[in-house]
RNA sequence: GGGUAGGUACCGAAGCGGCCAAACGGGGCAGACUGUAAAUCUGCUGGCUCACGCCUUCGAAGGUUCGAAUCCUUCCCUGCCCA
């Protein structure tokens, strides 16, 4: 093996900050190394895959990662990038969520019981049944206030409507799962997004105090679009792994709508290709070049089928053949004899989710951005019957990029 | 606990008795241009009916008034200063 770890992390562009000046020959031999994935909702989404490919290329670079999801930090909530308190969970829902989280990280890496097998620990079961006393008489002496205020995280709070001493405890918390993962599983590299630079240093110092253990840490960068947006926000939100939140058809087309300019950084961050590839790919084509990342990232999350599907159906309904029976375009069933009685177009569009008022939907319709099977419609009392049928649907389009197919039942 | 400044639609931020569903900016959506890109220009941006109109909304609950986001009372929350 010729290039580390570290090398390939750091030409895909993902080497944000790193603790250690010698980090390229600390990962040359293998290493155990944990990165932490709060279990605030039942799905991570696309900006956890980030880490989740880092533990990818640390296990293929044969090293072990550990998958830590905090089912006691989530208790707290983590106050880093934050800008309010996140609502407080029941110990139940944090226990379904680390599940489902857990299942989604396993499509991607590799869990079991080899030297570079990835393992899943819940900091809640170390955490959970401290004492306040002990953790205070342990931990506590090795935390300067001081420092902790001057922490991005806490300071980005103080600046911005404050922060409680709930959330203040966060990073001591974090802490004390280094400390914790080194002592039962030998692990000395700690990984994580930008914002987590301070929880790690506080870690690596505390390790280094309370064990006298040479711990490192490497930051992800904060990935960000070319014209300054949030990354992973499309126009239906958040868009989230689980295929229940977020369609696959929509996950592709997150990907598939990249921008041009954040092309070769996605194809970077979250496919596997090779870099050389992917330069070359850029350079000779970038619109299909965004075909291959959204058909690649896709893959990735949902497997190779769902993928191929979902490529073929959006070729097909974007492309000349103007094609929308694909399974994986969004639809649903229609029963001819409503159709038969008329239904209003602003009632479709609202039951496709094309609009979530019927307001908006006319408005919709009246500013031009409707159109029923390529045929543009700017009256909102139109009503459909089954004579806007084509075989045996009738296709809803909202500007050039949204539709919906109602299949005649 | 005391003092003080505030809580306005997705976000920021005006409004300070009627002309306020509420300026402006951002964001979002749509149209033109394109390559399912970016940039630019244009329109729209609480709900119901869409014609008038009706309903809900300006931290919460009451009150004053023909009429309140705008005045009064109490309460809740947040920042800052003091203890």
């Amino acid at each position: 093996m010729s290039q580390t770890l570290y090398d390939i992390l750091d030409e895909r562009g993902f080497v944000a900050q790193s603790t250690d000046a010698e980090m390229r020959d600390r990962l040359a031999s293998p290493v155990v190394a944990y990165i932490g994935f709060d279990p605030t909702a039942d799905s991570l989404h696309v900006g956890s895959l980030v880490p989740i490919m880092g533990l990818r290329w640390l296990q293929q670079c044969g090293h072990r990662p550990l998958v830590l999801v905090g089912g006691a930090t989530a208790l707290v909530g983590d106050p880093s990038g934050k800008s309010d308190m996140r609502k407080m969970l029941t110990r139940a829902e944090i226990d379904a969520n680390a599940q489902a989280i857990a299942a989604q990280i396993g499509r991607i890496v590799r869990f079991d019981d080899s030297a570079t097998g990835a393992q899943l620990v819940n900091n809640a079961d170390w955490l959970a049944g401290l004492g306040w006393i002990e953790l205070l008489r342990e931990a506590g002496p090795h935390f300067s206030v001081n420092r902790m205020l001057s922490m991005d995280s806490v300071k980005g709070r103080l600046e911005s409507g404050g922060i409680s001493f709930l959330e203040f405890n966060y990073m001591v918390m974090q802490a004390y799962d280094f400390l914790h993962l080194h002592r039962s599983h030998r692990c000395t590299v700690q990984m994580g997004g930008a914002d987590q630079w301070g929880n790690i240093v506080m870690g690596i110092e505390l390790g280094r105090r309370k064990a006298d253990a040479d711990l490192a840490g490497l930051t992800f960068p904060l990935v960000t679009k070319a014209d300054g947006g949030k990354f992973g926000k499309s126009e239906k939100g958040t868009v989230w792994l689980s295929s229940e939140r977020t369609s696959i058809y929509d996950f592709y087309q997150f990907w598939r709508n990249a921008a041009d300019a954040d092309a070769g950084k996605f194809l970077r961050f979250f496919t596997a290709l090779p870099v050389g590839e992917i330069d070359a790919l850029v350079a000779r084509d970038i619109n299909q070049a965004k075909e291959v990342l959204a058909q690649q990232a896709t893959a990735l999350v949902h497997g190779e089928p769902a993928a191929e599907q979902a490529r073929s159906d959006a070729r097909r309904a974007f492309g000349t053949e103007r094609d929308v029976g694909g399974d994986s375009i969004p639809h649903a069933d229609v029963p001819a004899s409503e159709l038969e009685q008329g239904i209003g177009l602003v009632t479709l569009l609202v039951r496709a989710a094309l609009a979530s008022s019927n307001g908006e939907a006319r408005r919709l319709i009246a500013g031009g951005g409707v159109k029923v099977a390529d045929t543009l419609v700017d009256d909102p009392n139109r009503r459909l019957t089954t004579a806007d049928v084509t075989d045996g649907y009738l296709l809803l389009r909202a500007g050039k990029k949204r539709l919906f197919r109602f299949d005649l039942r």
